[in-house]
DNA sequence: GGATGTGAAGTCGTTCACAGCT
DNA sequence: AGCTGTGAACGACTTCACATCC
């Protein structure tokens, strides 16, 4: 069995898929300086994990490598984009044209080209049309939060990104899930639930920031 | 033994900081709407978790609850900000003024109250000084990165948001430590490493939607 | 009575160590 | 000989269940 991409074991622990694109990004730079071959512990060593780890991680997708050898760079790269689903183009709308919302905006070019913001929606369009525009090279027109059934169809968005107040945020959900669109990406700090299908993920500056504050605030110097 | 904030056992989990984060927003919610007392399972409730726990994680820093009735809001709420050290003003810099680091600073009164962004730095100022000051409504100078450390001490900078291009991410990591800010938050995909007593966490954008992409590609719809 | 605080059990993820290929 | 792939040991976090206390 070699580079099956189907799962053996049904529960892939999301850590795993953190690694696994981590992984690529060492593969992609190990790739560009023209290395051929890689060993789990050289990708381990490039990554800060352990290489029984890698080996683990990898297991859960097939067996791709060669023993004695190692994994072949290109062939590794391509079967891990394969498996993230980051080897298409990923269609996404912005909701919410707040600070955050146009920060996301302004923030497009710098995601991966594979991830593109296609549409941009909030519940009063006029209002924040001059201040988005402004902020933009080549301005994208914001629609009305009404139109995003339509226009989700026209444009293939696939994961909607919601940057409202907290408020409005399960609102928000609901209509992505009725516009079909199944992967949300939430700034917003407030829970959503969704239906089975559609999945959620968080991003909470604030949860972050918390945490640093945190590990700063408890940190103990080494007793000399 | 009441309310006390010491560490029982060293090892608190990650998971736990994350959590009393959300039970912290949790009891924000509680007491704008007048709740005095809450139960472990009424909170876990609203924070989707499981109620033991709650209580299991709030046991890590004392006993903070009242048998047989529950918790005090207000009391909760304070003891979780003080754990957290949320309960005092964090002062931040933006290092790198790039589509990121600009969406930063304009993202900033997005930001809840005590993290407060007091200064900008880019390798070149004077080639961003128009784009950034631009996007916000009053202009926020953007300082030569050679400043750091002079500017950290001015205004008390505790923690450093990276919004570099991914190759300078190790420099200016070791430029922060030098100026004695101790906490990193990085956005720039690139592994940091830092002497002991300086913390780092990362927001890596790729990493979520690879995340979702990987959730999304691999759905099986329930079988009938 | 009722909800907390906590040992014990259970679950999940990581690391070890070595058998099995190349 | 060398490195992968993997069962088994280990460790960490979560959940259960109940003794404890208000």
């Amino acid at each position: 069995m070699k580079g099956v991409t189907t799962l053996k074991h049904s529960k892939v622990p999301e850590a795993t898929i953190r690694r696994l694109s981590r992984y690529s990004r060492c593969l992609e730079e190990l790739d560009e300086r023209g290395e051929k071959v890689v060993s789990s512990a050289q990708l381990a060593g490039k990554c800060a994990v352990n290489s029984a780890q890698v080996r683990k991680d990898l297991a859960y997708f097939g067996e791709f490598g060669i023993r004695g050898v190692g994994y072949y760079v290109k062939d590794l790269l391509s079967d891990i984009k394969r498996i993230l689903g980051s080897n298409k183009e990923w269609r996404m709308a912005v909701i919410g044209m707040g600070n955050l919302g146009s920060a996301l905006l302004s923030y497009k070019d710098f995601l991966k080209q594979h991830y593109k913001i296609v549409a941009a929606f909030d519940i009063d369009p006029p209002k924040v049309i001059g201040r988005v525009s402004e902020k933009l090279g080549k301005p994208m027109e914001v629609l009305h939060i009404s139109r995003i059934k339509e226009v989700a169809k026209d444009r293939k968005i696939e994961i909607g990104l919601i940057a409202t107040p907290p408020s409005e945020v399960q609102g928000v959900a609901d209509l992505l899930v009725e516009a079909g669109i199944r992967g949300i990406l939430n700034f917003a700090p407030a829970q959503i639930t969704v239906p089975e299908g559609f999945v959620v993920k968080n991003v909470f500056f604030t949860t972050i920031l918390d945490n640093l504050a945190y590990l700063l605030s408890n940190y103990r110097p080494p007793q000399k």
